[in-house]
DNA sequence: CTCTCACCCTAAACCGGTTTAGATGCGGCG
DNA sequence: CGCCGCATCTAAACCGGTTTAGGGTGAGAG
């Protein structure tokens, strides 16, 4: 029941002195491999493990690692990607013997306040930096603070932090090719909050795709929930020559504007091609089922821990970068109905069509 | 930048021994006001915060609280629930010094022994019991382990740990008696996974509905994802004599029953009403909007969180039991079509019967 | 004028590990 | 045979707090 078997234990059952376990187990020059036998056998009997609050106590380690996760309650429970980040990443720290301690914000000033109120207690020996920011004090500030982190993005400016990013153009490029070639001429973007930098970098990925092909891009500026979602797709298809097409900066949003296009009696994909990002797995389970670029948040998850535990333990660790983001065609696009032609609604109880069937790029 | 102001620098700053700093900083009696108020202000100026792992190491606590979140991969990254939950339960912990250790497995034999380390570690002081299972053993190993935890549920079995519940009767209720009122006789109930308790006791009283109304309740099983609300849907709109309504046990299920009611030409919800339970903000933006029951998780979270430092700080802690669920009508419920009657797609660009506007009974 | 007692405070032990200085034993070399 | 060096191990200091035994001091009681 009380957990009360410390190192002294160990070292009396084994017949050694405390500061030879010790070493032992962290398996330290000085120790017979005869004595390291018995030792770790006698520990693995007593089921001891040694507490990582003394531990820290000498080796000013928390054995912890930090996230802390910014957003505005509307848009976290609509998040698709923290849940999985987390489950990826934790599942590294246990093996490493990690723990992951959370902390939820609301802005950035409180996030800075988390940064500093883990550092400070020496609650965590690093940090993920998450949702980056264009032009963001946060690196800065964690530089200031002096302790390990990796960041997901691509900071401008790093003090020497990993670096953990992904390339989104090339997935960009095959939504924005795969709609222009089932004919569309007139492409939206509903962009995400564009002060985050993978929100900034999509649109400006964007523009290029419409420039490169002489096309006049039109842009609705939102900020990933699904309510500005709506409103941008209601601004969009109230404008005077309304796109074909529309690209969301996340499913979520993606989801609404799907309900918009409905609610105003039109025919999805026929009337309105819509796509999405970020790819969630509610996506391949709503009508039409939406096409989309895939995402690994688990992945991201997994090379962050990773990364971040080799730059505690090694003092250094190289940039990941993840396999590019790929198109997922879906149901959401199709050819625009020329003016005149009208698409029948589609029917049937095929479910072949849902996400276990999605087609990627390759 | 580094971190290194001790106790001792506050009791030499303030003139006295580093003892008498500890008992000023845990208002122990014993100091004089004059002493406590120069050394607060010592501290203050330094800036010194206490750090929790040599506190620890005396007091034998970990001033951190543990959460494991148990989901099979597939369903985490649609759960409305845990982001919401974690934001409203750390935001509780942060004013109490105390931090959120989070861990995520698989299944519960992960669950049971992520328990054990998190507490042989002693790496947390407590536990937050979710999920809750018909005949939990999660809840007896936990009273074996001994740490202090507050289930979120009605466990059968407490071990005289606090309990968090709601009811969902009341809202059930009011959900079937909407659609009675509407005129439905033949309704449907995808269940949740029916090992979990939550979703058994809404079966339960979804029957006992039925029952009182003299009705035929229709049944089929899912698990909470997608997918299988997907599956379910295709079973029953398949069968002889289907439901003219669908009650799912949580809202990513109704709308992936949605999208197959779409996808099979069935207009909505004229040919079928849909509703959801737990409602999430999505709800509010699919096509039809969800009819579902409100849902709080950063209220659970927040009810747990003072639940579990109470507990741990003073030995006992009340139960808590949140506000009734109630119903949320949205357009996705609405008189089933009579035979040969057709109802016309809904149109026209009103946003208004988004969830901005939601109707709860009262 | 002592004795007692409350009050305020200090010194030191303690929590459970890590780390280092130094003790011990042993074989090899001069 | 004496000395050295290496491998192995022990003892004790240390990390940064908490807790407790006991030392001074001043006021009130006898």
């Amino acid at each position: 029941m009380d957990q009360k078997i410390t190192i002294d234990d160990v070292a009396k059952r084994a017949g050694v002195s405390k500061g030879l376990v010790s070493l032992a187990l962290n398996d330290r020059p000085g120790v017979s491999a005869e004595a390291k036998q018995r030792i770790l056998r006698v520990a693995d009997e007593l089921g001891w493990h040694p507490d990582p609050a003394a531990r820290g106590l000498s080796t000013r380690r928390a054995y912890a690692l930090g996230l802390i996760v910014r957003r505005s309650p509307h848009v976290i429970e609509v998040d698709p990607f923290f849940a999985a980040f987390m489950a990826g990443a934790e599942a590294v720290l246990a093996e490493h013997g990690q723990v992951l301690v959370l902390s939820v914000v609301a802005d950035v000033d409180a996030e800075l306040q988390a940064y500093r109120r883990l550092s400070a207690e020496r609650r965590v020996d690093g940090f993920f930096v998450t949702d980056l920011l264009e032009n963001d004090h946060r690196i800065d500030a964690l530089g200031d603070i002096g302790k390990p982190a990796v960041v997901l993005g691509r900071p401008d400016n790093t003090h020497g932090m990993p670096v953990i990013s992904r390339d989104y153009s090339a997935g960009i490029s095959q939504l924005v090719a795969h709609l222009v070639d089932l004919g569309h001429r007139r492409i939206a973007h509903v962009t995400g909050n564009v002060a985050m930098q993978h929100a900034r970098i999509r649109l400006d990925r964007f523009l290029a795709e419409c420039d490169a092909r002489g096309m006049e891009p039109i842009v609705a500026e939102a900020d990933f929930s699904p309510e500005q979602g709506a409103v941008a797709t209601q601004a969009l298809l109230d404008g005077r020559n309304p796109p074909t097409a529309i690209i969301y900066g996340n499913d979520p949003m993606a989801i609404a504007g799907m309900a918009v296009a409905h609610e105003r009696g039109l025919s999805l994909p026929a009337d309105l091609s819509i796509a999405g990002m970020d790819g969630s797995d509610i996506g391949g389970w709503v009508y039409p089922t939406l096409t989309t670029l895939d995402n690994d948040p688990a992945g991201w998850g997994r090379a962050a821990a990773e990364t971040l535990v080799r730059l505690i333990e090694d003092g250094a660790a190289p940039d990941v970068t993840l396999p590019d983001a790929e198109l997922i065609r879906r149901a959401s696009t199709a050819a625009p109905a020329q003016p005149g032609e009208r698409r029948t609604p589609r029917g049937g109880g095929d479910t072949q069509q849902h996400a276990t069937t999605d087609t990627k790029e390759t």
